[in-house]
DNA sequence: TTAAATCTATTACAACTGTAATCAATAGGA
DNA sequence: TCCTATTGATTACAGTTGTAATAGATTTAA
């Protein structure tokens, strides 16, 4: 799968959101949130369509969209990288780095919290697999 | 200051790691890492000096190269687009996609633990300032 | 049935990237 | 002093990206 660009991945996103979907839909949708022209979107699509990360049935006059590539899949391959990339693989400092800067909510604490609870849970008892 | 590339930011890193060094320093030091022509490198350390990223200061024959941008803000500005783009401005999903994934050590998980021990503590009396 | 509207596909084009090669200035050696 | 090696600057060139416009197919309205 080719990388999906930036402006490719904010396409992507209102088929995460809900698919299939027709062109138009995600040129509506986007509409509110960007200033993007009908033509750059469809063009959007169709690269996406091209790399793999979307696929399209047709229906009549319009084709319906939907994505191939998962926002988990995506998100998890984009996180390993980018932490490699920028934290040489360690994420902790990348906590670390928005903790500095006040970037963290006490909601965000809880959240982390639990997950750390669960890690250890799931480490309990469990011979590391 | 433009966006750093993923190339330019290997030499970066060389910089980051110790400073000055000439272009010769660079290029022996990625030629370990990367299999670059030298030429690629030079065109690369010229690019972020362009960028502003870097600057230089004439030592005879050779240039002895410099970080302006610090790692630490690189990483910053970085890990703030990256999750507001794939997260949507929240970083626990990210730390949970790493769970989920056992791509978390114990190490990490101390790590993090520590982290948000010291953040509890300066919240501890400061009244959200 | 013919024209107009509507889709997708193709083409456009400049900026940025990866990956170098060539040019121009200069420092050292013969 | 003149040639050569070295170093940064400029140029190259194809692929990707952002941002559309145009062309071609087809459906629909008159």
């Amino acid at each position: 799968m080719k990388d999906i660009s930036q402006a490719e991945l904010e396409v992507l996103k209102i088929l995460w959101q809900s698919a299939p979907q027709t062109a138009n839909q995600v040129v509506d949708a986007l509409a509110d949130a960007s200033q993007w022209h009908e033509k750059t979107v469809k063009t959007l699509l169709n690269r996406l369509v091209n790399k793999g990360a979307v696929s399209f049935a047709k229906e009549g006059r319009a084709y319906l969209y939907s994505p191939v590539l998962q926002q988990q899949d995506y998100q998890h391959k984009e996180s390993q990288s980018f932490i490699a990339r920028v934290f040489e693989g360690r994420i902790a400092p990348l906590v670390a780095g928005f903790a500095a800067h006040k970037n963290l909510q006490a909601s965000d604490i809880d959240e982390l919290k639990q997950l750390i609870a669960s890690w250890e849970q799931a480490q309990t008892g469990a011979t590391d697999e």
